[in-house]
DNA sequence: ACCTGAACACCGTTCAAGT
DNA sequence: ACCTGAACACCGTTCAAGT
């Protein structure tokens, strides 16, 4: 299912030339596969290197070998985390078709493990799935004919969007063993006297139809563009 | 400045009936005060419970009689960050100017302190000014004439939005004292032969005019809802 | 009532030494 | 070359005991 990439480190060398001596126990793209796994068995804040290194049957020390810090790990598991969204054809020729699709896949991928989006954001990865999907989200809307310009801040909309939403759809599926759970304390606090607006939207706003709100911000992003118009420059202030 | 608001926990007692015994040296609102001013000096990676006792004059272990847990202090922290957003009133009588306001008012006061962003991102207060701010962003809105469930959904894009955004800008601002920052190293692995579309971005990608990327994508969501229009009901999945 | 002292069960990271 | 052992300098949290 998950094939880790090597994102190219520092002092990478190659597969030794003989495999004298037994072979490491570890390696970059097989630790990044088990530092998921266990990701999705125990969630961001228990998983720290002492007990990655349990699971790869070593000590912490020597994830060190591979990994400067824990933070470089982490983002080379938030690469990974992306190694799927373009590995198929996008199957329609309309841009904003496109431009879901791509916005729909990275949601798809930091959904597909625990913390995901939480592991995402506090990375930086310049990795080729990551720099990959950037280039194809932007290729999209130049060959739609937008501006160089407005391509690149429309396409970090679309990622700041996709990540703030997957944030909260992740932190709202976290299931609190203790303590009532957020759509409880919600309804506990607002009370349609002091909070007239917001009380009759509580259904929405705690239903679980993640989908549906991405869904809608989507297309409010996409309406905005066709409404913001293709062309060799934006309308600015004065639009 | 800033005076923190008591988030109401479950064994809050009023003050004292009678002041007998030396005064406590801690209460919640001076005690999220004073984390706010750590948070600023030290980042939020440095802010343990250790340090603010220290800074407060006090043992760790004295700072559980008024936060159950670490994340509590965080939540109440991530309301105290959101208390000066509707302190002034909405200048316009326009609602799309009204949203982009509480939008922007959103983001200088997730920027306010460092890692504010984050702060946010990682707690889910139900205190009044978090609420409140959810309220008053519905109700501009609703006053506008947009669907109930409509106007819940887009309230939530343009939280999820400024997050998303917010948390970037700040990572983005870090002064990574060691290794080379994000820009140079985007620039080093985007090479025009393989990232063709994402090559001549960097300058805009990586540019620090971080308000002109905010106001662009919040243009973007309300042409989007003047595009989707008001009315009972959003156009659903046949517009 | 409010805080200290001391402990429990951990962390990330480093590095000499082994093999 | 790759990993172990052991340490360093910390964490969040609990709780009897002091005042």
């Amino acid at each position: 299912m998950s094939s880790a990439s090597t994102p190219g480190p520092p002092g990478a060398r190659p597969a030794a030339t003989t495999t004298r001596g037994r072979p490491p126990k570890l390696d970059q793209a097989r630790t990044v596969d088990v530092a998921l796994a266990l990701l999705d068995e125990v969630g961001l804040d228990a998983l720290t290197m002492r007990r990655l290194a349990e699971a790869m049957d070593v000590r912490a020390g020597a994830l060190y070998r591979y990994f400067a810090t824990k933070h470089e790990l982490l983002t080379a598991m938030a690469e990974a985390l992306l190694a799927d969204c373009l590995d198929r054809p996008l199957p329609s020729p309309d841009w904003s078709e496109r431009l879901a699709e791509l916005a729909r896949r990275m949601r798809s991928a930091l959904l597909s493990r625990r913390d995901g989006a939480r592991v995402y954001a506090g990375t930086h990865s310049t990795g080729r799935h990551t720099l990959g999907f950037a280039d194809t989200l932007i290729g999209v809307l130049r060959e739609a004919d937008f501006a160089p310009d407005d391509a690149a801040r429309a396409a970090l909309t679309v990622v700041n969007f996709t990540l703030g939403h997957t944030l909260e759809e992740q932190a709202a599926r976290q299931v609190t063993d203790d303590g009532p759970a957020d759509p409880e304390r919600l309804r506990e606090a607002v009370t349609p006297a002091q909070y007239p607006h917001l009380a009759p939207a509580l259904p929405v706003l705690t239903s679980t139809d993640f989908a549906a709100h991405f869904t809608f911000g989507l297309r409010l992003l996409i309406e905005g563009l066709r409404a913001t118009g293709r062309g060799p420059a934006s309308p600015g202030a004065d639009g």
